[in-house]
DNA sequence: GTTTTTCCATTCATAAATGAATAGCACGGC
DNA sequence: GCCGTGCTATTCATTTATGAATGGAAAAAC
């Protein structure tokens, strides 16, 4: 007999936002922590249950139908109070043990943190950590992560955030890349050099045509987005790359290039939800960040 | 290792939300066809992960903790845009056939409404149809029913109406009692009677007072809530009561008694959530109702 | 004061859900 | 054109959740 809506399991919603917002079965697998044939399930016993076709059944996953296209605005509110909910739990609690997530770059992830994060382990056994290397802007609201560390002032709403301080930048090669092909001596010589770059990004393009070097994707003989990979890359004697210095300076075989042309510092803020900032272990871990980050920045 | 709030299953609010607002965890399962030993599972496996205590355990139930309150707002958000979320589904679905619910009183349920039913059935064997006599008001906005018949004009918003006409009141009485007592010739002749009235229920009692007959309690020999259960011991010979005229001009044994002072009508409303007027099954019911329920009114 | 009723917590047999494994398909990259 | 990748659908062994049964407790009814 066919149930009555109101007896509508709403994990099943759940697993409707996700599969709408990926576009696959697998993909919202992999965000709800689940399987791919359980979240096709729940799909089709939604589908059963309401009556509807709500996505069209592609090659490469789902698309939503007009009609699962309706349903995801009431679908997407659920999802926000969820997310509210969620918060305001976690707003109340009281112990000083748990899991916190911590959002960075990748690069950082490679550099800073881990050396970080043991410390924090030692100093907070109770408190374990998750750390998302993403270059990309995390959406805190749904909390994905609790607390991010971030080179750019975040402009949500509702988060608390503080300026620790900028980085500095250097220019760097390989001391075997700088024996093979020279020193430069300034700007007037780095088109007679090879210089590692970015592939689709063109943060270092623009930074150089802001500064009057009429820079091109051409000048790079190396290029890769990968920040990490990137730094390998000049490490490996590929060419001259851009670092954080304190990083660079850590680094074996590593030389500074001088420069004499002003290169931008790198602001580095710590941010969170506004309503987590008396949680305990979230406020513990915000502290340790923050003590271990202020002497990496000036 | 401790889930992040972001793999809560949802539908462990949804059994939060029914134990804070019935009370208890019988009554929740009750609420979601669900069982007791479930609905505690749930209740304790969302306290653990939320690292907080939502209700204090009583003996006859569970009472919302400050901090389950808190958080009870944006669970009732989720509740109402699974709602939404659903009545936005009904209202799409194109197919004839599958579940409708009616509310209506538990007197009509008794009486009018089983042939009316009998009669959707044969003509539309697709259609299944739950009844839900009530005397309360009944609340559509979460589709408790999809259609309800009532007796006064329904006020809630997004929702349409249709005044079908008045059932009018008689006095009646067992054939086998007024021969009895003898035949009432008028309002003065009342005080001499046995009346069957109502218990806790003031209905009748206000109702005479507005037309100037100064009833009290003590007034009715036998009193009964259960409008059904009231008409048999009508009908068994208890004494004088009221009753819709056409039901009781069906009732063996029964007869109209005269009265002098104007008995009020009933009147006789169909309504239904705005958003389900074009789907198919609700619209084909609302249609059978008004067909069967018209001859009814005047 | 006793009995009844309603509730929650616990146990465990059963039912249902899950996910590993797999096949097949279509698209993208080379 | 071929190969690799990512996807969905299906099957079935395993895992997990459910609910029947039960005991105990407290409140309500008599």
């Amino acid at each position: 007999m066919e149930k009555r809506l109101t007896d509508l399991d709403w994990s099943l919603i759940q697993s409707f936002v996700a599969v709408a917002e990926t576009g696959s079965l697998s993909a919202a697998a992999r965000q709800l922590n689940a399987s791919q044939p359980t979240l096709g399930r729940h799909i089709r016993v939604l589908e059963d249950h309401l009556g509807l076709e709500l996505f069209h059944r592609q090659a490469r996953g789902f698309e939503l139908t007009h009609k699962g296209q309706e349903l995801l605005t009431p679908a997407r509110d659920m999802a926000a109070a969820m997310a509210d909910l969620s918060l305001r739990a976690a707003g109340q609690e009281n112990r000083l043990e748990g899991d916190v997530r911590i959002a960075c770059s990748v690069f950082m992830a490679h550099h800073a943190m881990p050396d970080i994060i043991a410390d924090i382990r030692q100093k907070e056994p109770a408190i374990k950590i998750d750390l998302l290397p993403s270059d990309q802007s995390e959406n805190l609201l749904f909390r994905e992560a609790d607390i991010a560390v971030r080179m750019y002032r975040p402009e949500q709403l509702d988060m608390i955030t503080r300026h620790l301080g900028n980085i500095s930048l250097g220019m760097f090669a390989a001391q075997s890349y700088l024996d093979r092909k020279g020193r430069p001596r300034g700007a007037v010589d780095l088109p007679h050099h090879d210089i590692v770059g970015y592939d689709a990004n063109d943060d270092i393009i623009r930074e150089m045509r802001g500064m009057g070097i009429p820079a091109t994707r051409d000048w790079f003989a190396v290029r890769c987005d990968n920040q990490s990979a990137y730094w390998e890359l000049v490490r490996a004697g590929c060419g001259l790359g851009f670092c954080q210095t304190d990083v660079a300076r850590k680094t074996a075989g590593i030389e500074e290039v001088t420069v004499d042309f002003p290169l931008p510092v790198l602001p580095v803020w710590l941010t969170a939800h506004e309503a987590l900032r008396h949680t305990p272990r979230i406020s513990r871990v915000w502290e340790l960040l923050e003590e271990a980050l202020k002497p990496l920045v000036s």
